[in-house]
DNA sequence: AGCCTAACGCAAAAATACTTGCTTTAAATT
DNA sequence: AATTTAAAGCAAGTATTTTTGCGTTAGGCT
């Protein structure tokens, strides 16, 4: 045999773990504050070992790094109603509400230069990107309906800017109602072009 | 005399001292590893014992949020041109070309991170609490003038929002022009009305 | 089925981070 | 300029976090 790695073995048990420490950091990010989350939190939740947790990830911030960069693969659905106005209402709604937890603050964290990946760099661009594409399909739709639908970059900055500035300066998340406020003024907007 | 309170003692050294921490933190911010701020780094850097910091902050995020509040109500003052869409433009450009400095996207983040108040003081959400009574107060000339001005939130929600939302998302800063197009799309919104 | 060893669990040690009691400095008050 | 006492300094604690050495479990291989 030629140049053999340490050989790794990333089969049953190993990604059992993986996954249960994985899922145990997404539920303490819902319910617990961000600043209380800790190795020692994650390894009860989890029932893994924290040495286990030291010497597979090292520091709280990787880990948290490895759990972010899984889940933005993960595309999350944009429903279809039929009309623009229930789309627009459906999404921002849904967001209003996913934006609340702290997890989305990790998210966002993230998304802005996110923390340091140790080795290679994976893309979090693709995660916007690949929702971007959601919603243009989504605004696609409407004008193939006949309906007058505003562009990708104002459906950003009417609708989902205002929601995550709320989570920013003002701590607080903002109410369905809000949402589809919002929206209203989205369509206001076009309505008036 | 009545129920005396402990009597502070903001004066010379208490200032000298909050500002030579504050330097410390703005200039480890700039150099260092995010991570890699701490408060043994502050207090080293600034020459404060270790105890002074954990005494009059706690911890490290409620000393950043200090910092943070203060440099974010410092910047771009709200200057008076004479009519609502001037002080309007004025303001939307100024911002936009503040959130283009790489320190500020250390403060978002910085905000982001930092603000969860500990035991006992209430939140401190509100970074843009002093800003925003400037902008209510330009909003209010407006009025006095007998234009028909937006409300504040219309206003944080339709350009500053947007604004931010840019450097975060898109990680380049919105240009000047757009900075105008956003005011055009507010003030649109409140003749509408 | 049996061997090899990566990956995990455990407990105890090492390293950091935070607190506390007391002393010293200097802002404010007289 | 003397007095008072918040606020800072210091050093010695306590608590928490991270590392380490070694025994145990269970993938992957023949």
């Amino acid at each position: 045999m030629e140049a053999e790695q340490p050989a790794r073995r990333p089969g049953g048990r190993t990604a059992r773990v993986r996954a249960a420490v994985h899922e145990a950091v997404v539920d303490l990010l819902r319910e617990e504050e961000w600043g209380d989350l800790s190795i020692a939190l994650v390894a009860e939740r989890s029932g893994v070992h924290q040495t286990t947790l030291y010497r597979r990830w090292g520091t709280l911030a990787a880990l948290i790094d490895d759990v972010v960069t899984e889940r933005l693969t993960r595309s999350s659905p944009v429903q279809d109603t039929g009309t623009l106005r229930g789309d627009l209402e459906a999404y921002a709604v849904q967001v209003a509400e996913d934006v609340a937890s702290p997890l989305s603050a990790v998210f966002l964290r993230a998304a802005m230069v996110g923390t340091h990946a140790e080795g290679g760099e994976p893309p979090r661009q693709i995660y916007l990107l690949e929702r971007g594409v959601q919603l243009q399909a989504m605004l696609d739709r409407a004008r193939d309906r006949g309906e007058n639908p505003p562009t990708l970059l104002e459906l950003l900055e009417v609708v989902l800017a205002p929601l995550y500035f709320h989570v920013i300066f003002f701590n607080s998340p903002a109410g369905a109602d809000h949402a589809r406020g919002l929206v209203d003024r989205l369509l206001a907007l076009t309505a008036s072009t």
